[in-house]
DNA sequence: TATTGTTATACTCTATAACTATA
DNA sequence: TATAGTTATAGAGTATAACAATA
């Protein structure tokens, strides 16, 4: 039998955003001592990933617009964690990479971001953590959700 | 063979916020029409499920501040879906409660909720779906992520 | 004094649209 | 004209801290 009136029965999306919001607070509020905020993190690993990149391919592969990446990018390179290099082929272009801080500070983030998931999801039997990663990825795969590491 | 440096390894956190950003982007696209945005909707939904409730007790659930709870009921009380009376046992209360076009506003943003997870979620096998969803309210529960129903 | 709620302030995040320079 | 990127503007979301009224 059904306990709750059916149009508040399941909201996946909903239970998603909860737990989400709930892990990204908790790690921004970890990572807020290395100077970065989660957008951050996110831009910062993305061009670990791919090394180096033009704004609009990181804009693409973080689902963000252009503008926005340009302001994260501006923030970045303010504390020296990007480089933003003009492009010789084409005046029009510029490319984005990390300095060599920013590439020392990316595997730091990183340990943060797994003690911060150990709190969150140690609680989890392993199967179901590992059963989560893999709908997480599906999930990501099947509706575009861009930022996924080539393997 | 790990195909990534063991730094970048898994991140449940991150992916959990790449797809759940992904969906409340889409439903927010959705439910704009309906003068209505995602934070607004949480709070719709939680003050369905509890009727009433002072300020306070929907920033504990929702795992916000009290001075954010009030802007954005400040916001609903304008749009008419949300009446804020004074508590009439101690003149620092006030409760908060959907009137009647909230209320009738809930159910239709529920749908949309639903055809939104549909959107994303559908295209899992039905057991991946019922997983994931067990799995989003333990983790909820475990972490005290608030707006639980009571079943 | 402690508590409830609001207000003031500030910052991040993000989008849209206009603009600039180059192609 | 089309494209890459930046800038301008605006609004959502949220926090912290100061404040007012009440207990």
């Amino acid at each position: 039998m059904a306990k709750h009136p059916s149009h508040l029965e399941s909201h996946l999306g909903y239970w998603l955003r909860m737990v989400s919001n709930a892990v990204s607070r908790e790690y921004a509020r970890k990572v807020e001592g290395q100077g970065v905020t989660v957008a951050e993190w996110v831009l910062l690993r993305a061009l670990y990933e791919v090394v180096t990149a033009p704004p609009s391919a990181l804009a693409e592969r973080m689902g963000m617009t252009r503008g926005a990446i340009t302001k994260l990018a501006n923030r970045l390179v303010a504390k020296s964690l990007v480089s933003r290099v003009q492009n010789p082929l084409d005046g029009r272009g510029q490319t984005l990479a990390l300095t060599p801080s920013g590439k020392a500070l990316v595997p730091r983030l990183a340990r943060i971001a797994d003690h911060n998931d150990a709190g969150f999801f140690d609680a989890l039997p392993r199967a179901d953590r590992d059963q989560l990663e893999r709908i997480l990825r599906t999930l990501a795969r099947l509706n575009h959700v861009t930022d996924i590491p080539v393997d």
